[in-house]
DNA sequence: AAAGTTACCTTGTAATGCAAAGTAGTTGGT
DNA sequence: ACCAACTACTTTGCATTACAAGGTAACTTT
């Protein structure tokens, strides 16, 4: 159990999240969410991204449409869907609580 | 994929720092800490808590001691370790950079 | 046409949260 | 003295999921 680890294990919980926060702001596809996550320091990699873009579609929370590439293989552009929206918004209220009980118990004298 | 199991991932992240943060504070047994993360609204119920204990123990970041209770069988009363110390220290920052850079993402207009 | 790049996907492993059932000491009513 | 209720700690089995590693495919460059 080293510090590391739990880092992995903190950032984990919140990742959904991020990841609908990203759609929602427009059409993006995998790396563009890789690069927006790695410069806010919460790092993934594509083994943990697509597996859970596909959960996410399963769920009807997003969806996709192929869309061809200027140079390279055609891209998956990714868009919250009505339900989407209604569960991001769920959760940023999850995550306020989430901050706010964790400060109290951490901060609590 | 609804949202409580969504809330339910958020949280175990933190779960970690969470009963560090409580054991820091002064001996306490599982029922104590149960009490206080309930209090607080994150949910953890003793099959979560008490393997986890075991896995804070097993790597030294915690010790305990058997106290005869004055009304019921006896308690594990918990303590942090030196290294559980330093471990916990770590863990707050990871925290307040988990949630500045979640909060970047998240508010990003 | 061969090598490189970009993008998406899959498989296997390990970690772990949780429900549920179990063990054991203590108390209180009859 | 017994037994039900309570408190506290433990264990088992399942489901989820992050990740490393390897794979497929389209396109570009040399």
């Amino acid at each position: 159990m080293n510090l590391e680890n739990t880092q992995v294990q903190m950032r984990k919980g919140v990742l959904e999240f991020c990841i609908l926060s990203i759609i929602s702001r427009g059409e993006v596809y995998a790396s563009d969410m890789l690069e927006e996550l790695t410069n806010a320091k919460i790092m993934v990699v594509e083994g943990t991204l697509y597996p859970l873009l596909t959960r996410l579609r399963k769920a009807g929370l997003v969806d996709y449409k192929w869309v061809e590439s200027i140079a390279g293989p055609p891209r998956k552009y990714y868009t919250l869907t009505h339900i989407g929206r209604e569960f991001l918004s769920g959760l940023q209220g999850t995550w306020n609580e989430l901050v706010s009980s964790t400060n109290r118990i951490a901060n609590h004298q």
